[in-house]
RNA sequence: AGAGUCGGCCCGGCAGUCGCUCCGGCGUCAGCUGCGCCAUUCUCUCGAGUGUGGCGCGGCGCGGUGGGGAGGAAAGUCCGGGCUCCGCAGGGCAGGGCGCCAGGUAAUUCCUGGGGGGCGUGAGCCUACGGAAAGUGCAACAGAAAGUAUACCGCCAGACCGCCUGCGGGAGGUCGGGUAAGGGUGAAAAGGUGCGGUAAGAGCGCACCGCGCAGCUGGUAACAGUCUGCGGCGAUGGUAAACCCCGUCCGGAGCAAGACCAAAUAGGAAUCCAUUGGCGUGGCCCGCGCCGGAUUCGGGUAGGUUGCUAGAGGUGUGCGGUGACGCACAUCCCAGAUGAAUGGCUGUCCACGACAGAACCCGGCUUACAGGCCGGCUCUGACU
RNA sequence: UGGGGUGUAGCCAAGCGGUAAGGCAGCGGGUUUUGAUCCCGUCAUGCGAAGGUUCGAAUCCUUCCACCCCAG
């Protein structure tokens, strides 16, 4: 099964990277307690990064739980997340969730931008095609 | 059996499946890259540069495979070291820590053993426990008086004043005295109990207890004593987590320390000479570095590599020691990430799983915590 | 991960061994026809928490808790 490996390339390493998503993520989605930021990265694979802050999740414990429920989840859903750089960001009160849960919500969340993503793809190419359109005409 | 106390150990188990990271070894048809050799193209200053191809070796990547992968507190950062840099970490001042004694240790404020004091029937537990006769300070309020102690009420005799009288004296007031037994205040008022003593009292005297000083004995010492002598004890009140004194220890930063490779960018960097002045450096001074002159060419931001785990290491046996611990021999290698691994899911078993996650490494302390296992000892009850 | 700092009323704060100033806000009352101004009074069960030293602790000591800042 080696199309679910979870390995360094898909991750994402550089603060250059990470600024990157930052400075421009046109899709987002948003949970009371995770946002999830995201931009297409133009590989055929996806990379993920996390941001669990210590101010908002105080033990270590439950952050390096929450960290590995997401990148098990994201692990699972790559293949419907191809070429999307992903950002996941912890919120208050996250730690307040069993692993089940969690995954659940993960879940969600990656659907929401594998959607976003496949809308974004069709507006810029029917853009393009407009632009064609009008200059042709 | 119950209650208690001290010490040691464990931190869900098993199976399946999908992952992460490090190490070893194997493969690599195809990918990227370094080095060497051979062949060859082009250039010319004719033995160098450049391009292409082949072979060999290595690295990255990829694919199998074998093995390792959080804690007793990994935590708080409260102490002590190692390591690294600051020239040496040296002298003085300032500042800070520690504080019964002896030992252990790399070192400590830790640990072990001992002493004093306190708690408990006991096993045991707790203990910031040097000095107040070196000096300075502090004690609000209350109280007569709070440190060279003190006379408010009271008690006591005396003198004087007038009053009553059964002429013995009695009650009252004033005055200057005696007194620390009694009352009252306070956190604290300066030995205790008893007998004697006295105008009333008082270590004023005596007995016992307590206290101090000196000696003797025991102990390495702290200290101890049915020991001896001396002292009536207003000697020497409390507070040093008040200043302080005495003894003892401490240079500063920290792996984001530091070292190496190095795009970009800027114009400086290194060595030697000079040491008046200026600037900088650990809190300050001595000290040291830079600014000046001469000579020589490299410098180091992004990023990467290293430091990075074999150690005051674990386990076992023997020996020494009351013990902490030490010595000897044998044996084992047991996390090393870096946008940061050590996990997810399913099944199953049971005592249904607490607190909680390595980030340079050790030794302690403190704090958090569900439960389980083992051993020593004490008390109570029953039976033999 | 390492280094440093701060906690006193709803807010800003002084005090640093002897019964917690002051200002703003709030509440009650007065002045005023009403409001503003002004005046008077009131508001901390105890100084982040728990132990200890002391006769006495916000203050001194120890251990915890919370928050903030600095360094890639």
């Amino acid at each position: 099964m080696t199309q679910f490996a979870f390995g360094k390339c898909l991750r994402l390493l550089k603060p250059s990277d990470f600024q990157a998503i930052f400075n421009n993520a046109p899709l987002r989605a948003s949970h009371k307690h995770l946002l999830v930021l995201a931009r297409p990265n133009g590989l055929d694979r996806p990379r993920l990064g996390l941001v669990i802050a210590k101010k908002h999740i105080r033990l270590a414990v439950q952050r390096n739980r929450i960290k590995r429920i997401a990148r098990e989840s994201f692990r699972i859903q790559q293949h419907k997340l191809a070429g999307i750089d992903a950002i996941v960001l912890a919120r208050r009160e996250l730690d307040h969730f069993d692993n089940a849960k969690l995954q659940q919500i993960f879940r969600q969340q990656w659907r929401r931008i594998s959607d976003k993503a496949n809308k974004h793809q069709q507006t810029r190419q029917q853009e393009q095609t407009q632009c064609q359109n009008s200059r042709l005409s």
